[in-house]
DNA sequence: CCGACGCTTCGGCGGGCGCCGAACTCTCGC
DNA sequence: GCGAGAGTTCGGCGCCCGCCGAAGCGTCGG
């Protein structure tokens, strides 16, 4: 009776794979298409390295939406790897610029429409623990008060064929925060009143000054915790 | 900055590699013909994975001889093998035949012509401990008048053209035991007194129950340590 | 010196598989 | 319903590499 090694180095034993594994040590869930960006391979290529990382028990998977997001099996998997780390080399970082845009991507994002990262998972706690809307993003009176005065038209959103509020997994914190109609009026509004800004590129968003004390004021979000 | 799993990974990805590490992961040192018949595979084949080990950084070699011993690169390899392996599928044991042979040689084999295995071990140490011979094979008088008494020709051994006595590296125990025309002596003594008997198959050993109390009186070797 | 043996190197063969592009499915937002 | 976008499946291409046999090298025993 013996250990057989190679039915799981296998899965490892390819550099786009070993991108995946290791993107994923840091505990978070990523999409397959972030994957396949970080892996430098095409969509569907990456779909087939997922799946089998998935098969052979490494990964697993939760749909959400459009979005598959992926991360590591488990607690075991997870320590396994770290062990296994130790005696493997140590990829070089690949350009300071990507490094800094990884991080402002991690605290502050939108995800299609509405904000994710950090910030997002702070304010759908903020409004939890104030009880505008439950944990299933069901929104209570209260929570439709403040929004309105705040200057968010709650009653459109409920017109709008769109889903009106739903909980949307984000990657960086394995927390939920909120989509829908609903999430996409709360972060347009934030950009009216000028408390994010889009970065240059893609989905990063940078926080003001302004944006600091009406988080704090509104939603209970210290962002110097993010 | 992250971690290249493929690097290593690659290393064990293959049945062959794999079975190598996994018979290394006692902690023994195995030749390289040895570790060829473990992985099924031909002396050149396996010649070409473990210089890939070896280079890798996973294996150490140590040349003794015509033999070749490998065995893992230090403890931060063994350990990581073992947290790795936890994610790893056990291989089913071929047979049981193969099992039995296995522990048979474990014990008592010959290497050429001498003894090794733990009995071989054992033996060294009993005779290093009554003083016969040093550690490094330097027989003093008492070990020779007792060698004599027991029925070994020393003198015939000093003349022959092969080496007189020497340590050998066993590949089971870490440890050293006597080899050269002194330890052939030896073993063929111990044969014609019927303390040992040739196994069916190659180089296992057969110990007689007048071994266990002639290796004891002599050579201090109490065989249920074992 | 010679043959036996263990191990390595080299050349060549063959299968596996990592990659891609194209087509398809499903969800989302309008 | 429709277009856009994410993800998967499928077919095919190319290359890597695991395997072997033959030859070469070093060691051992006689």
């Amino acid at each position: 009776m013996g250990t057989d090694f190679a039915a799981v180095a296998r899965l490892l034993a390819t550099p786009a794979r070993s991108a995946v594994v290791d993107a994923l040590m840091s505990g978070r869930h990523l999409a397959a298409g972030e994957l396949a960006r970080i892996a430098g391979v095409r969509p569907s290529t990456i779909s087939e390295h997922l799946a089998a990382l998935v098969d052979g028990g490494l990964l697993s998977v939760v749909n959400a939406g459009r979005h598959r997001y992926y991360t590591l099996a488990g607690q075991d998997v997870a320590a396994a790897l770290e062990a296994f780390a130790r005696i493997c080399p140590s990829t070089p970082v690949r350009s300071l610029r990507e490094s800094v845009g990884a991080k402002s991507l991690r605290v502050a994002r939108t995800c299609y429409d509405h904000v994710a990262g950090a910030l997002g998972v702070a304010m759908f706690d903020g409004m939890v623990a104030q009880s505008w809307l439950d944990e299933d993003c069901k929104l209570a009176d209260v929570g439709e008060r403040r929004l309105g005065e705040l200057g968010v038209d709650v009653a459109a959103c409920r017109q709008s064929r769109r889903q009106f509020a739903r909980p949307c997994l984000d990657w960086t914190q394995r927390r939920m925060h909120l989509a829908g109609a609903l999430g996409a009026a709360i972060t347009q509004n934030m950009q009216d009143r000028g408390w994010v800004e889009a970065g240059r590129t893609g989905r990063a968003l940078r926080i003001t000054d302004q944006g600091a004390d009406g988080l704090g004021e509104w939603f209970r979000v210290d962002i110097r915790s993010l």
